[in-house]
DNA sequence: CCAGCTTACTTGCTCGCGCAAGGAACTGCT
DNA sequence: AGCAGTTCCTTGCGCGAGCAAGTAAGCTGG
């Protein structure tokens, strides 16, 4: 339960007010950007990109649906309709996982790896262009260690 | 028309990916938090809460529906019918521009802007708890400054 | 002054996602 | 063994968004 009144928030600060605007626009405006570029020039969508990304970089090429819906941050539904797509075009195959019989492993086909090899550049040009251009003279790994911590805390729904 | 060979794009140091990886994150899972916070705690969408606080902020309380979408970075027809969503719940008004008959202001009415002020205290929570918070040791100024330019050259659609 | 282009917005369509409910398999208690 | 409870995934549904086509109003050149 929470407090019938609530607890008093200091209100945010000049400076504060200007990163979460800035902030705002990034996280609505960077993710259709970089769809956009993915679609537009390897005809894939970010994430399915994202999702033969983490299969390629996971052991045996393969991952239960919930360790991949969390890897790339998508509900488990989001996520079984993903993996249907990808497999009806062939870039993923679904099998049994044998130590639990209500699991299944997600597992990248050769074609998989292909594609998601197809689709590299245009990533890499994407996310050159759209982020790292732009940090030319900051501290890339200070930035970073601030970008981590957020969105964990707290009660954490998704 | 783009090069047949594309050119060489330098690939990402291993700071650089990291950065691009956690700003992955930060983009697709921060909307999500925050639009989840305000849904559950306000009973409103991020969408319809920044489209209230840009009307809020604009002369007269009110903008063209252009000017709206492009302030929210929505696309025109998701403007419209967010406008339409907010209109039908009392909250907006649209009237015809009287120096142009094509046009429109959306006005934000008395009851819209209580809606706006009684949502700010969870958005103010959400904001404090998912953003600035993790902020806490960090230069903001600097912060923003990177961010500020993120997602802005080359061929900028949405 | 009116024919044709442009601009401002809306509407039809489709897609991807999350939520809640469902079903199948595993686990634990008795 | 057997039943309750849990976990893992899928399915039905609705929503919000973009694209492309449509409509109405303004603008411009002959």
């Amino acid at each position: 339960m929470r407090p019938v009144t609530e607890p008093a928030v200091e209100p945010l600060s000049a400076d504060e007010e200007a990163l979460v605007r800035t902030l705002g626009r990034v996280m609505t405006v960077l993710p259709k950007l970089i769809d956009h570029d993915l679609r537009q020039d390897a005809g894939i969508s970010l994430t399915e990109y994202s999702t033969l990304m983490h299969l390629s970089e996971a052991p045996e090429k393969r991952l239960r649906m919930n360790e991949l819906a969390t890897a790339c941050d998508l509900s488990l539904s989001g996520m079984t309709r993903a993996v249907a797509r990808l497999e009806s075009e062939g870039f993923v195959r679904r099998i049994r996982c044998d130590a639990d019989g209500r699991g299944w492993h997600a597992v990248l086909t050769p074609e998989g790896l292909a594609r998601l090899e197809a689709a590299y550049p245009t990533h890499l040009r994407s996310t050159r262009q759209r982020i790292t251009d732009n940090f030319a003279d900051f501290d890339l790994v200070t930035l970073t260690q601030a970008l981590d911590k957020v969105g964990c805390p707290g009660s954490t729904p998704v």
